[in-house]
DNA sequence: ATTCTGAGGGCAATCGATTGCGCCAATCTA
DNA sequence: TAGATTGGCGCAATCGATTGCCCTCAGAAT
């Protein structure tokens, strides 16, 4: 057995108030010096480890974050992962992942779970669809960030990136660039970043004068084989894309298979800017230009905002924090005059 | 304040115990079937949750594991993560995940802090260089399973891959392709893992009847900065290599970068096995033959052994477990004749 | 009629740490 | 010198759930 407050109290021949209250310097009651030095060594000697748990139970505070994210294996989940595990441990917590593979009913367990087990404060990454879980967190006071996504009818404490603007910027690289028929990759419709960038999206080709096409717009879940199967779609089009803009780490992966498949080269017949965050971009056989997040970043403001909402659970004012995207020319866009030439040879 | 079971029992004139039997099904003492479903009744009307963390101190049993892995955002270990919590859920418990950035001090901290919170398994990619720490778990009988790497010195539950035998399959696989100055780009040369591979690369070299060369065994570090000073160094020898063996998702993000600031030709001029498991491979300026790892397997095996650990706390045996890499062959090798004459172009 | 049995459920200790309150003795103040 | 203060520390309740043991009462057995 582990060494409790009374092994240290009855060895000493003190009480275990004693010992706990020099144990953790709590000056509300004095202690002589040479009882502190005595039960200080004796608790050295015993090697006494608080028993955490009983703590936790006794303050109800558990120096724990939750972390909810769709799948920790992405690597833009992973990225803020482990910037959140790195800011959390700094600031002596703990860190609880839970993967949620989009599923709302999971996120809703999730939730419930980490409640019950004390948890100080949570960070998510909503699914969405739904936010009745987190009305009910305010409800019991227990502080929460999201992260990337968020509901735009309720306020709360938020990190996410520049969404609009990256997708409208993006689309007006590409009309500088001549392409009109710009392809919009995007995920999982639901999601408040992906609403977002279609925003962007839609309001660049209105100021770049060009036409919405439904038809343009693709795809429904965030994994490569979605990515996969859009792309295809919109390669097989009548008047097919000249350009593409991709929403999501897995999604790429699944559109270069699609791409490769149909033998098309990149940027000559495809230009294409990929929101992405993996590190092998830059060494594709076709270099890709993307729009990347500053992952540490996030992760980090995100810890901040947790704790200064569980150190001051009497502010009840949220912040949005929006960080802003990277964008990286690299080269797989491309003038659409230069590509037809190319493509003519 | 959430309703407890004095809530519940107070509401039905019940005393808590009888509350508690009757929501945890305990057989042990007879309850009327009219009380049970008066009980149920009136916890559902109350919305009871359990304080699992009041349970948790009482049971001694946290329903948590606890993965201390380098980093999350690696993806091979964010792909076990992701096993390893699947898998965790399904078994109903929560899993903590901590960083040690390869550093022991914060391995043995982690350690610590887990065990005092009462962790019921651990699973560890340990940063090794010490194995204290897992001898203590041992001696309190707190199950933990080794991942990826372990101690030859020291028998304990372990999942890994095989090693050895997949470095000295590439050794032979470019020994067949003409190469004799293959050089391994290891990584952290303390790592099990390494060690195994470098023994099956040196073995390779021997039975294919090649010298060492000291000079081609480089690297230090995991990381992205370390293959690409390893790399350079590589390519700058008198003789530099014609093939190169290299360990670590990292690593081959640096050595790529080396390789195109050298402006060599892929495989024409320098032949390359990885050990990856990245996604984007496959479509690279020049599509990587890989070594990857079975990562859900891996995850899933480990939760499997602690978990037989943790519900058989007598049975003293240790499972070691070798799953098999999968060696995907791609574009980056070709045979050295061959790659001779393109350089002559 | 008395004893026995088992169904049904209450009692209270326990897990380990924390903390408001109270107590005693020594020292200080008036 | 009596009263006040304070240093130093103990007492016991508490957090919520669990569980071994005990109690009661009705019906069965003798």
């Amino acid at each position: 057995m582990a060494t409790t407050l009374r092994d240290i109290a009855r060895k000493a021949g003190v009480h275990p108030s004693t010992v706990s209250r020099i144990l953790h310097n709590n000056q509300t009651v004095k202690i002589s010096d040479a009882t502190r030095k005595r039960i200080l060594a004796i608790a050295k000697e015993l090697d006494y480890q608080p028993n955490e748990l009983a703590r936790a139970f006794r303050l109800r505070k558990t120096q724990t974050i939750g972390l909810i994210i769709p799948d920790i294996s992405n690597s833009f989940f992973s990225g803020i992962s482990r910037s959140i595990e790195m800011s959390s441990y700094n600031a002596g917590y703990n860190l609880v992942v839970c993967n949620t593979n989009e599923n709302i009913e999971k996120e809703l367990k999730y939730v419930r779970n980490l409640v019950n087990r004390g948890v100080d404060g949570l960070i998510i990454a909503t699914c969405q669809n739904n936010e009745k879980h987190l009305l009910d967190l305010r409800e019991k006071k227990i502080p929460f960030v999201l992260i990337d996504r968020y509901f735009s009818n309720f306020k709360a404490n938020a990190v996410f990136s520049d969404n609009k603007s990256s997708a409208f910027d993006a689309v007006k690289t590409l009309h500088k660039l001549k392409h009109e028929r710009i392809a919009f990759l995007r995920g999982r419709p639901e999601i408040s970043t992906i609403q977002l960038r279609l925003q962007g999206y839609l309001e660049g080709l209105a100021a770049c004068g060009i036409a919405q096409d439904p038809e343009l717009i693709a795809g429904k879940s965030f994994t490569a084989e979605d990515g996969y199967e859009a792309t295809k779609m919109l390669l097989s089009l009548a008047s097919p894309p000249t350009a593409l803009l991709t929403s999501g780490n897995r999604i790429i992966i699944g559109a270069l298979k699609a791409i490769k498949e149909f033998n098309i080269k990149l940027p000559d017949e495809l230009s294409i800017i990929a929101y992405t965050d993996d590190l092998f971009t830059p060494f594709l056989a076709c270099p890709l230009t993307t729009i990347s997040h500053p992952l540490s970043e996030m992760g980090q403001k995100a810890v901040d905002l947790l704790l200064h909402e569980i150190n001051n659970t009497n502010d009840n004012a949220t912040t949005q924090i929006e960080v802003k995207t990277i964008f990286s020319m690299r080269e797989s866009i491309c003038e659409l005059t230069t590509c037809r030439k190319t493509e003519n040879v």
